[in-house]
DNA sequence: CCAGTCTATCGTCAATCGACGATTTACGTT
DNA sequence: AACGTAAATCGTCGATTGACGATAGACTGG
């Protein structure tokens, strides 16, 4: 049984069930396109206007807005108040945490003695 | 109106919606908590049987086979078949594209001059 | 060749997500 | 004071997700 695992001997973490979760929440505030584009306009621009999210966007207001409130809920972008508008910006550093398991990853890619991954698929 | 961004010169990728659908595709592979350990798991070890992440993970044989499903369709990990067993291990550069954009966000961090970030929460 | 082991798939069900229009809130402007 | 604009919230609806048990498929070992 499993004689290609070690006998899972390393230091095992007791709450990374709770790392688990952060990431995955940093991760799902990620997964949908429009999402993703607006931190790639945030990118851009080192911030935006609201409503000019709005039609980069292309969909309508009040789904921009829901989308903006997941993003600012999971810390990737804050708004600041120049009335009536709001300006937001990203929020670096929260994406920390996911960007650490990424770069671990293509860390062990690089070290890369990797088998030449017949795979099954 | 929008005093703080330009008038959208810069160069309009035209297809950028593919790769915002792209990128939202490997967040959304990697947005459950569930997810995120198994890649952690094979992350540490350097590939592990699928009946042992069944262990780690403690779900459902079905679930943690649907998880491991995704992740596959994902292209973030790959399994070799070992009757009657299968070993997975991760496929790194699956990620490359995701992990270049948020290392694009953390980079923008350090030269971060931002203005104090008040934020309206 | 039959039994055992590991994995994938199916069907079901509750819960969550994503989109929208309509409405509300909170300001600046005239 | 009345109006206009920008943003958030509410309610709804269809689609998707996540979980599970049950079942089926594929091979190994006795």
């Amino acid at each position: 049984m499993s004689a290609c695992c070690p006998p899972s001997s390393g230091p095992r973490v007791a709450d990374a069930t709770l790392d688990d979760a952060r990431l995955a929440r940093l991760a799902k505030a990620l997964a949908h396109p429009a999402r993703i584009h607006i931190v790639r306009v945030l990118l851009e621009r080192r911030s935006c206007i609201g409503c000019d999210l709005v039609d980069e966007v292309g969909l309508a207001q009040s789904t921009v807005s829901e989308h903006l409130r997941i993003l600012k809920q999971a810390g990737v972008i804050t708004g600041r108040i120049e009335r009536p508008r709001i300006c937001y910006s990203l929020a670096p550093g929260a994406l920390a945490p996911l960007a650490a398991l990424l770069a671990s990853v293509l860390e062990q890619d690089a070290a890369g003695i990797w088998p030449a991954t017949p795979a099954e698929d």
